[in-house]
DNA sequence: GTCTATACTTCGATAGAC
DNA sequence: GTCTATCGAAGTATAGAC
């Protein structure tokens, strides 16, 4: 399936020089939006020029992949640590609560938006997490003696994953009325059915 | 304070060309994104010159605050119509589930991540679009006979947010899996507490 | 009051030099 | 294998014609 002629050459994926690009790239990204992220813009900040970037990465969308994959992958493997060290819901909760990774999201889904190769690297990657996630939830709740009927998992998933994000982008925003009251409030109800440290 | 000396004319609010202009705007957003927002593809969308939108919104930062507030004013008019109508939580859920709605929050959202002016139009907006729903889910609550300490309302607000949101986003990358199960069981939830119909 | 001609800046991308 | 010189298209914005 490697049809796409290339004519011209690429950088190695090991160069210093592209790490540096990726870098500046996620800077910039997180710190002004994604449409902050222009070829310009990204060498200035790596003390780099400009061309450097279609070098290393032939298409603004191609970086744009890069910088997404980089970041997800090690998301996602963090996240199987955390499960296989931990599984309890407050260590789920706690994978969700991380406003960065909220921020960096939402950019990538507005991104998405308009560019079909972006939207199928995310939902590609969304469902693995998703899966990941599904079973850790599953087995925590089974284990607590919630069932299906009273709390099916994937719709605590949901509650998760929702207002830990609808948390982070109002922060953001530097609205944050009631953010404390909620976050007490689910580990407290966390708390109640799945104490800390249970099995010490 | 108005010292900025605005030395260029500027056409009147009621124009058609104007409104135009806005619809333009607003369904370039939606279907590609706040970066697809440009003058010229506005104007091409309106069958218009580039330059009238520069002639009718100064800076494309005054368009973009222009298509927030017209349909930001629009969503809490309705709100606010609905639940003076009926302010069941029933009701309260389905306003959240607003797919489009989601859309163009996250839009501005991204946005607002890196235009000054952006951010606090959607702060001041977003402060009273929740105030609105809080009182009407408070008295929803105390109504149905849930606590504060049992479920303080705000967290239910965030939970209605959170989820609605997620699954819109969701829906827009084409992932849909357990959004069935969420739906019909936050329906199912709200219906036990809160029964349709329940003053007739 | 409404719109056009035009300036200037920044963009992504490629061809070709080292 | 790495980087630079350069192009054509698209971006925002203004000055001035109707």
């Amino acid at each position: 399936m490697t049809s796409a002629p290339s004519p011209r050459r690429i950088g190695t994926a090991d160069s210093k020089t592209r790490a540096q690009l990726l870098d500046a790239a996620e800077l910039l990204l997180l710190d002004e939006g994604y449409a902050a992220v222009t070829s310009r813009r990204v060498a200035a900040k790596a003390g780099l020029k400009p061309q450097l970037v279609h070098y290393y990465f032939r298409t603004m969308d191609d970086l744009f992949l890069e910088v997404f994959r980089r970041r997800a992958d090690e998301n996602l493997a963090r996240a199987e640590r955390a499960i296989a060290a931990d599984g309890s819901l407050r260590v789920l909760w706690q994978l969700n609560d991380d406003p960065r990774g909220a921020r960096f999201n939402i950019e990538f889904v507005a991104l998405a938006n308009h560019r079909k190769a972006i939207r199928t690297e995310i939902a590609r990657y969304a469902e693995r997490f998703r899966a990941t996630q599904l079973e850790a939830v599953s087995a925590a709740l089974r284990k607590i003696g919630i069932g299906d009927e009273e709390l099916p998992p994937v719709v605590a998933l949901l509650i998760m994953t929702g207002v830990t994000q609808v948390l982070a982008l109002e922060d953001a925003l530097g609205v944050t009325a009631g953010h404390e009251t909620t976050r007490s409030f689910m580990a407290g109800a966390i708390a109640r059915v799945d104490p800390p440290s249970a099995d010490v």
